[in-house]
DNA sequence: TCCAGCACTC
């Protein structure tokens, strides 16, 4: 009997998928020639051969078999070929030789080294073979569309993307094609163009988990939670990954108790956890700044065998939560404890350290990485750059700056620009942060002339803070934050009718200021939140009477109210009195009231804390004998006897 | 022979 053909199993297959058993008789089969046998032998060989290979050296040599077989023009065999070296993410130039050898290329080695492209780059060139391939009128096959999609999606290439989708109509079928719609979606998605994916999906004959979550993604991603939740209550078969994206969701859309809430209601219906999701969650619980949450989320990843030791996602994620939640040192213990470590741990450590103003532990490590394999990249840099800003280590920070071009191959981007504008301008160099930003080759975004504008704040700047404040205005015309630096700036400077002015500009553009909110943990792990002038608090009575009291022990201890932290033209008195409801404080009262003594208390903050509560929490730390942890929106504050890990420099 | 969720950024 032919057994060993694969053109002989071919024809049966197809036979019967086209519904004609009856021809499957022996008679209707013409023998093949004893050569074609050998042939079919020799490529089937081949082929068994490449998919054994583990390493590229292995793979030359089956090439080299290939061209001495006299195979080189075997699109059979080269497709198989050309699909291995893609899976070894070999650069495209091989495959490429490979193919332009071929004189006759059928539509699967086409397909097979435009799939190389979408996947390894340079994806541009995936659609020009591709045009390249109708004009010599070779038909395409369905699954070349996933392909070109994907590489479309790569480059945010809409206008080439939307132009094959309307060549797959025209040609017929292949829209419903599952994975073919699948990664059209995707595409539309990358591009930008949300709505059209939506059509996409809409107008899909059959989908299934992907097309769901691949939509509730880009839903999340934009934002959009309500509508990608409405998703995913009309998905009929949840599994791990549709959860893990709302989960990652919520996370990513700073709604961190949503993310746990839905966490939970994954793990009770039943549903694995896997590392991504735990990132995601970790990422919720890093938002919190809770240790009891933080240590709920580390037994889980190491009940779940995702432990920092072995996996260094999860790692990496851990680092970052713990630095967030105030525990550097336990931050550092999960980051020596790793086996692997990556960029991302090496960064999210550096990250760390610049937070808690450790700019040595900074430093030390970021050379430390140096020396090791693991090359930095640009979130390293800003790690750096930023602890340089937080210590004042101008001389260091600009060394930092100057060498990333030249020793490290990384071009500074505008985030790179807008910490070293951070360091000089806090440091006081202010005209030299803003001949810097004068003399930038890309286009300042936000954050730099945000970071100018903030130095105006510390060092009393208002000529260059209307310079700054400018631009911001046209950079980010809802930035509201931006209106109340400037007019804190002209406060200080009692410039009474700019700030007016500014107040006015504010309430035209219909604007509300972010409410100034503290969290802090009482000592059962829930988390209590307080407004500024916030007296909805249960116990708000008793906090009031009680920072009365601390007020007067500290100015006993030579606390005196920061009067120029007040943005509003009133007297002395009325000033003292304002700041008396700013939410840390009242956060830091409550954390006394309700935490047994000895025990630190820490407080998140969603503004950058003012300096009269930083002068307040120096000196409360003192009175106390507790230990004070305050996380704003910038970095952390560890108060204790009197001083402050910033070393009073923010 | 392809398709979905992913850590570090003032």
């Amino acid at each position: 009997m032919v057994a060993i053909s694969r053109h002989w199993s071919r024809t049966v297959l197809s036979l019967c998928n086209r519904g004609f058993h009856s021809q499957l008789q022996p008679q209707n089969f013409v023998p093949f020639s004893q050569q074609q046998l050998q042939r079919n032998f020799l490529e089937s060989q081949l082929v068994s051969l490449l998919h054994g290979c583990s390493d590229f050296n292995q793979l030359r040599q089956v090439h080299a078999n290939i061209i001495r077989m006299g195979l080189d023009q075997c699109c059979f065999v080269l497709t198989k070929f050309i699909r291995v070296l893609t899976k070894f993410m070999v650069p495209m130039d091989y495959p490429r030789l490979v193919f332009d050898q071929v004189r006759r290329p059928n539509p699967f080695i086409w397909t097979a080294l435009i799939r190389g492209y979408s996947l390894l780059g340079p994806f541009s060139e995936a659609v020009v073979l591709y045009n390249c391939m109708r004009k010599e009128g070779t038909r395409p096959v369905s699954f070349i569309f996933s392909a070109l999609f994907k590489a479309c999606g790569a480059t945010h290439d809409f206008n080439s993307g939307r132009q094959v989708h309307c060549q797959t109509i025209s040609i017929g079928g292949f829209v419903s094609d599952l994975y073919v719609g699948n990664t059209l979606i995707d595409m539309y998605v990358k591009c930008g163009f949300l709505d059209y994916g939506r059509r996409v999906f809409d107008e899909m004959m059959d989908r299934d988990v992907i097309s769901w979550t691949s939509l509730i993604t880009a839903y999340a991603k934009n934002g959009a939670m309500e509508v990608a939740g409405e998703l995913f209550d009309r998905l009929p078969d949840k599994d791990m990954v549709a959860w893990t994206a709302m989960v990652t969701g919520y996370a990513q859309n700073a709604r961190p108790r949503e993310a746990l809430r839905l966490f939970e209601r994954m793990r009770d219906a039943g549903v694995e956890t896997d590392e991504v999701t735990l990132v995601g969650v970790i990422s919720a619980c890093a938002q919190l700044g809770a240790e009891k949450y933080a240590r709920w989320i580390r037994d889980v990843a190491e009940h779940a065998g995702l432990g920092p030791t072995t996996n260094v996602v999860v790692g990496s994620a851990l680092i970052d939560m713990y630095s967030k939640c105030g525990s550097v040192d336990e931050a550092y213990q999960v980051f020596e404890m790793m086996m692997e470590k990556n960029v991302y741990s090496y960064s999210a450590m550096i990250v760390g350290f610049a937070m808690h103003g450790k700019a040595d532990a900074a430093m030390r490590l970021f050379y430390e990485m140096v020396k090791t394999e693991t090359k930095p990249n640009r979130v390293t840099f800003i790690g750096v750059l930023t602890a340089c800003s937080h210590a004042g280590l101008v001389e260091q920070g600009r060394n930092l700056f100057g060498s990333m071009q030249g020793i490290y191959g990384i071009t500074p981007s505008a985030d790179h620009y807008a910490c070293m504008v951070d360091l000089l301008g806090r440091s006081g160099h202010l005209e030299e942060a803003y001949e810097l930003v004068k003399t930038m080759e890309i286009e300042p975004h936000g954050g730099v002339w945000g970071a100018l504008l903030g130095a105006c704040r510390i060092h009393g700047n208002p000529d260059i803070a209307e310079i700054a404040a400018s631009h911001l205005f046209e950079l980010e015309p809802t930035g509201i934050g931006n209106y109340v630096l400037l007019s804190n700036i002209y406060a200080s400077a009692g410039r009474w009718d700019d700030v007016s002015r500014v107040r006015k500009l504010i309430r035209k553009k219909g604007m509300k200021k972010n409410p100034a909110c503290s969290w802090v943990e009482a000592s059962n792990g829930v988390i209590h939140e307080f407004f500024a002038a916030d007296m909805t608090h249960p116990k708000s009575k008793e906090i009031k009477q009680a920072l009365e009291e601390l007020l007067e022990r500290l100015k006993l201890a030579g606390y005196k109210p920061n009067l120029s932290s007040v943005v509003y033209d009133l007297s002395d008195n009325e000033k003292e009195q304002l700041l008396m409801t700013h939410s840390e404080k009242l956060a830091l009262v409550f954390g006394l009231l309700t935490t047994s003594a000895g025990s630190s208390i820490r407080i998140v903050k969603n503004l950058r804390i003012c300096e009269d509560c930083h002068s307040f929490m120096l000196s409360a730390s003192g009175v106390t004998r507790r230990e004070i942890v305050v996380r704003d929106n910038m970095r952390f504050h560890h108060f204790r006897d009197g001083l402050c890990s910033c070393g009073d420099f923010w």
